[in-house]
This record gives structure tokens, C-alpha cells and sequence, in this order.
RNA sequence: CGGGGCGUAGCGUAGCCCGGUUAUCGCGCCUGGUUUGGGACCAGGAGGUCGCAAGUUCGAAUCUUGCCGCCCCGACCA
């Protein structure tokens, strides 16, 4: 029986649901709010992790781990940060449970208060930035370029699977600079790897830009980020990274020794990126014929499908399938043989929920003539090619593949970004077709509020190297100097 | 927290208004067989605190009250 998907016309917020669930990529969970992330998902983040844990090494990060939990006076110690996370924090407030003395159950030890109450993390910064306190005296420890792997925890009102749940996964750079100038790169470098590795992998182009302060981290000078934009025309933020400044450093007196022996604060850096990913990936890529993974994360890049006819053509195709297989393990490719007892075109539904960037068939006929049926998850094409060299064609068609959804995505931004230049057209921009508007602001955070109010689009961001252009905010008119990019957001 | 909706097998559901044999059907699952080029077919089988609790009644999935949970829409957000 065919798993129903909803059709990304007929409700996208369903169809986003269904691929979820029913490609394996995670359930909902028993605790609300939280999801349980399913092997085939967990397959998917382990390759996103891996590879990014290999470009953090490569620009010379090491990684660490600190507690889940944190002194409920940390937080409050940066102005801005507690402002901004207090409103969706866990608080651990007792360390034991006892039998519930008037029945069944248990119930929480009333004895058992703790004397300081935790927070668990929403953000590790300032149980960090204790730390470093101890760890940093002089310029000889700079700059300290730390990442962790964790999972955070901000109790969110709505929840949606991947794109925002109560508790997730994340890696959370934290870095310490001697001067402003080199914390500011080390932001930008950051953000570049995260645009190379969302662009390179994911195949999903990113527009880089920086928030304006409405939009900016809670404790952070600047915060620039990367912004995709999804099939349904709505923007969603794939990765931040903030200059810091000297903000955390004050509020937990983090001081070095310059080598001229005066004492200064160090500048700040933090960077993440979560398995919200994943939700951008299928939101990016996905039809309604299911998942669609781009070969460089897919957690299976191929997989064989043997088309039996009679019992004994079982050996015989067997046999070549495994030959193929070999070939391609050689070549590198990560490829299984399925050889469940599901029909062939049950087979083929399920690999195409999956998002599987390559099958191939194999029958007795194709034997016969010396090829296989491939067939490509990305345009759905399906043809006859020599086995002779098939690991080549693979391995050739799976960069073809990435490339192609590449290029798919960036033409649709691309033909969803336009310019506004007066309210109305604007106002007509997003209601009838979404994207990315570029488009003048008056630079107030008052008016970006107001266009927030009016329409739900906010500032996704300034773009880097944004070109100057002198023009009349939409909403004010009032002079502006260049236009930001707005859009309706996850 | 406000507005709306829903809880019956792993999933989707009928039955509820108008109480009455053994709670319906499909998918999935198990066994055996036949099959296999786009979600197979036949035969047999397993699987249920009808969300929870109390009440009304000879009798409750069905009526009443209370509670719990989930989903959708809004305020908050990576």
C-alpha cells in the first residue's frame, strides 16, 4: 500500500510533516515538544556533523564539552543575553524524587531543593565564558578557538519537527580573540564555512548577510547569518555566527595580559548550526514523491534493486548485483543491496521517499544485454547503461546530481527575489509570490517593526557587499542608503 | 495562555445523535504458498484498559461531570 504524502500544493506545512514521519527521518515523541530522531535521520545529521567537525579542525578548532546545566546567576550576569533567554528556559529546582507518602506514585522531594537552582542550557555561553576566565591570563592563550557538540534545550510555545523543537542538537563554537579586528574575522570566517558547507554539500545556496538589531543574538555586537529560501517562498535562517565583542568578556571578567603588560578584555566570538538543517535540506530539495538527499550527505548514495523472474534467475542476478555493489564500494560510493523480500516497485516507491539519488535495476534481460537501469531521484530520469564502467557513470552521475540540485535551487531564488520599490508592490510581492523582497528601509528598528506588524515579513538580513544605492524606505519614505532583504520566515 | 478540533488495534477509521449479542472496515503485522520491469495475489492467523476517573443505568464506546493528552490557528523563537 502506497504511503500517502500530502502534495506541497495541497497544505506545504503537511507535506513537510509527511516527509518527516513517514521517510524515517524522526517521530514525535511522548515528551512535547521533542522528537525522537530515527536512525535513517540520525544517519543524516552524522554526515552533516562529520563533515563540518572536518572543516572546524581544518580551520583549527578543537572540541570540548561543558555541563548541561547552569548556574541559574550565570545567566543573568550579560544584560542582554538573560533578556533574551529567560522567557524559554528549563529549571532543574530539586535532585530527588520519594514515594508520594498519601498513595502511588512519586512525587518530587520537597527536602531535595537545590540551593541554587540550574538552568538547562539554551545556549552555553556563559558557563563558557566562566571557564575561560580560568583559562585565559595572557596573550599567549589566544586566541582559544573552542567548539562543542551538544544538545541545548529553549521551550519553545510552537514546536515543528527539525525546524524547532524543545530540545536539539547543535554544535556551538565559542572563540576568544586579542583584538576586535581578528574576533570580527574569525566571525566571518565562521559564517564562510557554514555558506561553503550548506552550499557544498547541501546544495542549498545561502544569502550572507548580517542581522539588523532587532533580528541580532541576545548579548552579541553583530550577528550575521546565512538565509536559504525554501519551496514555499519563506526564508529560514541555516546558521549564525556573532561577534561578541567584549560583552562576555565584562560580565565574567575575562582579562589577558597584553605583550606590552596591560590587562584587557578579550573579544568574543560564538557560531551554530543545529538539525534545523535537516528541516532546510527537505524544504529546500524534497518533492512530492518524497525526500530528495544531495549525494553529498545522502546517508545512501545508491541502491540496487534486482529484478528476479522465476527462482532461478535468483543466482544469476545475485551474483551480478553483487559484482556491482563491489564496484561501487571500490569507487567509494555508499550503496546497498536490497534484497528484502518487497516487490521491485515497492522497492522503488520506498527508495524515492527516501530520497536515494541513485537506483539501479537489474533483471535477467538486462544481463543479457550487458546493462542496468539507472535511475536518478533528483529529475526522475531513467536510463540503460553498460555495466562495463558503471562505477565511473555512478560516480560521475552523482556529482551530476549535486550539481543539479544546486543549480535548481539557486534558479528558484533566483527568480524569488525581486525588488520593491513602493509599499503596495511589496505588499503585492509577498502575498502573491513570496521570496526574497529587496527593498529600502529606513534603518529604525521602529519602522521594521511596524512592516513586521503590517505584513509578517521581517529583515532576514543586510547582505554582505550589498551594493549602495541611494532610494526611500517603503514604509517612511524616508532616505536610505541601500536595500535589505526581506521575507516571510520559519 | 486565548480561539478551534480530535482521542476506538502499530496507522487510518465506522459505530456515538437514538445505550442492548462476540466493537466495523482498510492498511500494516505473523504463517504457508504462488509471484516479482512502478507500492502483488490466495488461504489462514494474531492483535482492543473504546484517552483516564467518577456518576446515571439491569446494561455505557454511546448519556452526565471532572481530568489528561494531542493537533491546527495566534502571541515567542535557531
Amino acid at each position: 500500500m502506497a504511503k500517502e504524502l500530502t502534495t506541497r500544493q495541497e497544505d506545504y506545512s503537511q507535506w513537510y510533516n509527511d516527509l518527516v514521519i513517514k521517510g524515517g527521518l524522526a517521530d514525535y515523541s511522548a515528551v512535547r515538544g521533542c522528537m525522537v530522531i530515527k536512525p535513517y535521520g540520525f544517519a543524516l545529521w552524522e554526515k552533516m556533523r562529520d563533515q563540518l567537525d572536518k572543516m572546524f579542525k581544518d580551520t583549527g578548532h578543537v572540541n570540548a564539552y561543558f555541563p548541561l546545566f547552569i548556574p541559574k546567576s550565570f545567566l543573568s550576569k550579560e544584560a542582554a543575553h538573560v533578556e533574551g533567554f529567560a522567557k524559554e528556559c528549563a529549571v532543574v529546582t530539586h535532585y530527588r524524587l520519594m514515594n508520594d507518602p498519601n498513595g502511588k506514585g512519586i512525587i518530587v522531594d520537597p527536602d531535595a531543593k537545590l540551593e541554587e537552582e540550574l538552568i538547562v542550557r539554551p545556549t552555553s555561553e556563559t558557563i563558557i565564558w566562566h571557564t575561560y576566565r580560568d583559562w585565559i591570563q595572557s596573550y599567549r592563550d589566544l586566541p582559544l578557538l573552542i567548539n562543542q557538540w551538544a544538545n541545548v534545550v529553549r521551550w519553545e510555545m510552537r514546536t515543528r519537527l527539525f525546524l524547532r523543537t524543545a530540545e536539539f542538537l547543535w554544535q556551538e563554537g565559542h572563540t576568544a580573540h586579542a583584538t576586535k579586528e581578528e574576533a570580527i574575522e574569525e566571525t566571518e570566517r565562521m559564517l564562510g564555512v557554514y555558506a561553503d558547507f550548506v552550499e557544498t554539500y547541501m546544495a542549498v545556496p545561502v544569502i550572507r548577510g548580517v542581522k539588523t538589531p532587532n533580528e541580532r543574538f541576545a548579548g552579541a555586537e553583530d550577528t550575521y547569518c546565512i538565509e536559504a529560501l525554501m519551496q514555499d517562498g519563506k526564508a529560514l535562517q541555516a546558521g549564525t555566527s556573532h561577534f561578541l565583542g567584549q560583552n562576555f568578556a565584562k560580565a565574567f571578567d575575562v582579562q589577558f595580559l597584553t605583550k606590552e603588560n596591560k590587562q584587557e578584555y578579550v573579544w568574543a566570538t560564538s557560531w551554530g548550526v543545529s538539525t534545523r538543517l535537516i528541516g532546510a535540506l527537505i524544504m529546500a530539495h524534497s518533492d512530492d514523491n518524497g525526500l530528495v538527499m544531495p549525494p553529498k550527505i545522502a546517508p545512501l548514495q545508491a541502491v540496487i534493486v534486482p529484478i528476479y523472474k522465476g527462482e532461478d534467475s535468483k543466482p544469476v542476478i545475485d551474483a551480478k548485483a553483487k559484482e556491482i555493489l563491489n564496484q561501487l564500494k571500490a569507487a567509494g560510493v555508499s550503496v546497498k543491496y536490497d534484497e528484502s523480500d518487497n516487490r521491485p516497485g515497492w522497492k522503488f516507491a520506498e527508495h524515492e521517499l527516501k530520497g536515494v539519488p541513485v537506483r539501479i535495476a537489474l533483471g535477467l534481460r538486462d544481463i543479457e544485454n550487458g546493462v542496468v537501469e539507472i535511475a536518478r531521484r533528483d529529475t526522475k530520469e531513467k536510463n540503460s547503461v553498460p555495466v562495463d564502467g558503471i562505477a565511473d557513470t555512478v560516480v560521475r552521475l552523482l556529482d551530476e546530481i549535486q550539481q543539479n540540485m544546486f543549480d535548481k535551487a539557486l534558479a528558484f531564488r533566483t527568480s524569488h527575489t525581486t525588488e520593491a520599490n513602493s509599499w503596495d508592490e511589496f505588499v503585492k510581492l509577498l502575498d502573491e509570490k513570496g521570496g526574497f523582497i529587496a527593498a529600502h528601509w529606513d534603518g529604525t528598528p521602529e519602522t521594521e517593526d511596524a512592516i513586521k506588524e503590517k505584513t509578517k515579513a521581517t529583515i532576514r538580513c543586510i547582505p554582505l557587499n550589498n551594493k549602495k544605492e541611494a532610494g526611500t524606505c517603503i514604509l517612511t519614505g524616508k532616505p536610505s542608503q541601500e536595500r535589505v532583504l526581506f521575507a516571510r520566515a520559519y
